[in-house]
DNA sequence: TTCGATATATATCTATATGATATATCGGTA
DNA sequence: TACCGATATATCATATAGATATATATCGAA
């Protein structure tokens, strides 16, 4: 969490709800923040120094504007560099289901494996979307290449899906 | 949480120790399970009357093992039948790390991506002999499903991986 | 021009989950 | 018999999502 954010804020400065929109936009394929966290981790890094906020006022409306510090910079390249066990967490409801679906009849079976074929190629539509959006804004290929993988992520999981309900269908 | 657990103890009763195993080594992929849930969903789980749990005492231990009610199998079946969104939720932080790569030099960024090739390449191993020593204790195909979801997964971040890892070279 | 919908912005609460730790028993082995 | 690893239950601190509350700003349509 604290990392990513500081990430974000590497790119210039923000306040907390244009850091949660733009970590939807950006890594929200495989990474959210929702505001019970970001404000709190916010706080936490000023504490630390990693950050320093700044308390603008547009109009009548109360503004807190995070940046990063020189200490904050050097945090985040310590972690980007340091070659460790990355976190890595699938929860995948639908595949529990799979799992005990030899409870149920096929026709169920069938019509759930269709829909949720569906619903991953809306998915990666928004995505597709996305990257051609993403194009300009850009500052950096590596900030075009999570959602590179989530359409690639989205076409793998609708091809094994649809092997799956041939397989199904089959027997 | 609660109909995964439901799911499991619809196959045969058994103790929160169990059901903890089993859950990691079946569906351990894309949904775990810690003490610290299990133990308290099971309670709630008593108290609803879609569980009733028996206290056997083998010798000294304590062990209470836990059987899923007439009441339960239907709400795990109403579970199974409801078709709504499904949770999917990926955390990626290898994805987070190369979103802000750009900081890094290239030669560090080739080491991390050939480091987490190497990783998803031992995953995939682990998954392939689950899947072997699978084949003999599944009562049932769906029940084999989820293992080789992993195993082409992690086949496909591979794949993406080796992709990515070319096009960082080339420039 | 005023009304309502939507966007901006911060903050906090509840419920739930993880990961760690504590405690204790049991079976096998050295 | 002493010890280790597996079995078994339980709970703590911490983290997080998701919902909700509150308020201001903006913009289009009636």
């Amino acid at each position: 969490m604290k990392y990513a954010l500081l990430g974000f804020l590497s790119l210039q400065p923000m306040t907390g709800y244009e850091l949660k929109k733009m970590v939807s936009i950006s890594t929200g394929q495989f990474y959210s923040a929702s505001y019970g966290s970001i404000y709190p981790t916010l706080r936490k890094l000023e504490q630390e120094g990693a950050v320093k906020s700044e308390e603008g006022n547009e109009g009548n409306r109360v503004k807190i504007t995070y940046a990063i510090t020189e200490k904050g910079e050097q945090e985040l390249d310590a972690w980007l560099a340091q070659q460790g066990e990355e976190d890595f967490v699938l929860r995948y409801e639908y595949m529990t289901k799979l799992f005990f679906s030899g409870r149920r009849p096929t026709g169920e079976i069938v019509r759930m494996i269709q829909k949720h074929i569906e619903e991953l190629g809306a998915e990666r539509g928004k995505l597709i979307e996305l990257h051609a959006s993403l194009d300009e804004s850009c500052s950096d290929v590596y900030q075009m290449y999570p959602c590179e993988f989530g359409i690639a992520l989205y076409q793998f999981l609708q091809d094994w899906n649809s092997e799956l309900l041939r397989r199904v269908e089959q027997n």
